[in-house]
DNA sequence: TGACAAGTGGAGACGGTCTCCATATTTTGG
DNA sequence: CCAAAATATGGAGACCGTCTCCACTTGTCA
């Protein structure tokens, strides 16, 4: 599953100072720079930004992958320590929060789960975003399995929930929006099966 | 509010058939089709299509323009005939069942809708989307109104919802997520606020 | 019917994306 | 330590969509 190939040094070198530089101009909110500046700006050759990241998603998810996966662990503790609505809800809104500080973070997973719909392959382009999905789909299993939340819906309805939190976030009310969101999925996951 | 020029023969002419031979291309999947085209498709130059429509995103609009307004008007007819509740509820498995049945509309909704957010001026771009907007918002006041639904969440929630459904649109299990989402925004809003 | 306004079309400028390959660097194994 | 092989580099320029510009055509109005 991990890296066939060991990577030379010297590319090894160059692949995080694309990543560095990338996450230090999404930080700085440059998103919509042309694609090869970004490895002018990291002092490589457009040739090789191109050989790492083939496309500006490719970059993106390679920048957010740590943050990705540090946020599922922390969903993972929350699961271990809390009834599992508890860390569903914790998790739900730790997360929102965590998008709503971050752009770029949002902009991505945007993409990259609009992106995964497709019938490409997707190789582990969508890794980071898969692994959200797991988790969200575990933590609602948990959940519904304990009979603290409905167990007729799927946790995807959950993800196009966040879906539409990320794909939003310009939008001046977007802050209140999302929690009121969250909160009627929440409240509505608690609900019992109708009739 | 209505158009302030009254638009040659000849140009309405174009125009019409800029639309026509679009909403033809767009209910036959051709999305991604170069912009220029849509003009030679059309039997006009390039420089009429971008006179009448400056942007993709504005062909769009117009294309499905009539649609939304349908479906605002149906909207208006349950909040007539129905109690507030039903009627956002009919209205909404209505409308996601209308956005699963069309992707143009659903991909152009989700379009309109991000773009909308931004800090552009926006002329009359979004009037369809904001047309939906409105419909949504009136029929959950109407529904707080009665105290069917809560009113401690804004409508705005309802269309981040929205939004996500459009966004996933290509999804294997997209009609499953959406329904359960609408489900699950629906049943959250009939609940009483905790505490 | 003439003169003015309104609209047209398509060649080509522009700018971002991506490829290609001669050159440079690293690794390997003798 | 030194080839030779493998791996990686970089940036010039091809490619392709977008959009502008303006000499010309068409419609309108008196």
């Amino acid at each position: 599953m991990s890296h066939a190939k060991p990577l030379r040094a010297d590319a090894r070198r160059n692949r995080d100072a694309l990543i560095a530089k990338a996450r230090e101009l999404f930080a700085g909110g440059c998103f919509d720079l042309r694609f090869d500046d970004f490895a002018k700006l990291a002092g490589v050759g457009t040739g090789t930004l191109y050989r790492h990241f083939p496309t500006r998603e490719a970059l993106a998810e390679a920048v957010y992958r740590e943050e990705l996966t540090a946020l599922c662990d922390r969903a993972r503790e929350l699961q271990a320590t809390l009834p599992p609505d508890e860390a569903l809800e914790s998790f739900l809104r730790g997360l929102v929060d965590h998008l709503h500080a971050n752009e770029g973070l949002a902009r991505t997973f945007a993409t990259l789960m609009a992106t995964r719909s497709g019938t490409l392959a997707e190789g582990t382009l969508a890794e980071g975003t898969r692994a959200v999905g797991q988790v969200v789909a575990d933590l609602v299993a948990a959940a519904a399995g304990a009979g603290t939340i409905r167990d007729d819906v799927g946790a995807g309805a959950v993800m196009t929930a966040l879906q539409g939190i990320c794909a939003t976030y310009g939008q001046p009310s977007h802050r209140d929006d999302s929690g009121d969101l969250i909160t009627l999925v929440l409240a509505g996951l608690r609900t019992r099966h109708p009739q």
